[in-house]
DNA sequence: CCCCCTATCAACCTTTTGGTTGACCCGGAC
DNA sequence: GTCCGGGTCAACCAAAAGGTTGATAGGGGG
């Protein structure tokens, strides 16, 4: 057949069932593979290759447990030789997943609560070669034209990850010697990017943002 | 037919859709209705009832967007007459989410990424009125009995959870009707069972031992 | 019944943070 | 060269958080 060949990348059964179901009762697609990680996807991506049986489009997740992580997985297919599109489709819509993703290459990016129409639109304009944007990601990246993103430093953000770990501002003067007023400095900075007046509050936005990990959570 | 009659709550379409698929493949499961949120659930299953086609089992995501959180749900599933058993479907393993479920008469506590035969399994202990839950979810309790884990109290948790979103003492105690000495006092204990002595480790190793989840993870 | 745990609050004091101002050095851009 | 941003530091003050003591009150369990 000459269908819209594609492969699902999700650590999520369910949502892998799901997506096959959903896709595969509109005409004119069919779902070549299905991987759980980056690693596994890229594998798939180079046996189909091989086959002469190449995929059309790649549909991704983002947050994927164990394996390599979507944008890196991305980046990776970007590499390839004739590289298919890679359409994101993922849980969260903050800017920072939005921007690495495109960064890394993505040519679309859909939310997981997408009604199927959508999805099934976003697959087709993915495999012509075209973006394709859930409305509300439009929405945001339109806004932030006007609202330029805070941009850190790389020593803010390393300020950033000593202060998730629960340090103080004196512990973390002496762990990157430097003395405690300058610490101080920093933090002024990074509230003031963050749009926070508090430490805590500036961990919980830079892990929205996901500027920094989660404290605890690299698993 | 006389097989298991199943209600999916989940407000993602891919989900429902996912669930449906991999359940149906199954002999002896068939699903009665789909909801996106706790409100539509509980409006489903009252039809249902009213009908005489009564769910045997109720499949329930926690988090749901805009509508009634899955543990509100649960609740109110609980007070209705001859309630159907409600098995908890969900991405986290938070113990702050497990307890939560529990507490409102889950019957099992599963999660997203488990395999089909796990997922099928939990739903034939549930119809037959057994607890089913997760190896991950399991060993996690088991290790709670050995570990003598810092047994934090309910309220101490909710402290937490306001915690790690950044908010100040004085902020807190206006959310939950409390004074300011009161947060002290409740961050005092805090400090004192994780073994910390400031709010950001707190919220470090509060994460990491899973009691909350990440801040800025909460949606 | 009494004791312990949980939850609530107050007063007091010390330490840490937050906020501001001003200063210096360096490297890259204009 | 000059300007600017990043990084460094100091001094100072105000506000918040941390720590202690003590007190009240309700719910269980021994």
């Amino acid at each position: 057949m000459n269908g819209i060949r594609i492969l699902l990348v999700d650590d999520h059964p369910v949502v892998r069932a799901g997506l096959r179901a959903m896709l595969t009762e509109f005409e004119g697609i069919s779902v070549a593979a299905e991987a759980a990680d980056g690693d596994a996807a890229l594998k798939e991506l180079k046996r189909l290759q091989i086959l002469g049986d190449p995929v059309h489009v790649v549909l991704m997740d983002l947050q994927m447990g164990a394996g390599m992580d979507g944008v890196t997985a991305t980046s990776q297919i970007r590499l390839l030789d004739d590289p298919p599109p890679v359409l994101i489709l993922t849980t969260y819509d903050t800017d920072a997943d939005i921007l690495a993703a495109v960064e890394a290459g993505a040519s679309g990016y859909m939310l997981k609560d997408a009604p199927p129409e959508q999805i099934h639109h976003a697959v087709l304009a993915a495999a012509a070669g075209q973006t394709a944007l859930a409305p509300r990601v439009a929405a945001l990246l339109m806004g932030r034209i006007n609202n330029p993103a805070p941009t850190l430093t790389r020593r803010e953000v390393q300020l950033l990850e000593l202060l998730a770990t629960g340090l103080s501002n004196r512990a973390i003067a002496k762990q990157i010697f430097i003395s405690e007023a300058t610490v101080k400095t920093h933090l002024v900075h990074i509230y003031g990017k963050l749009g926070v007046d508090n430490r805590t509050a500036a961990i919980a936005a830079a892990t929205q943002r996901r500027i920094i990990r989660a404290p605890g959570q690299q698993a």
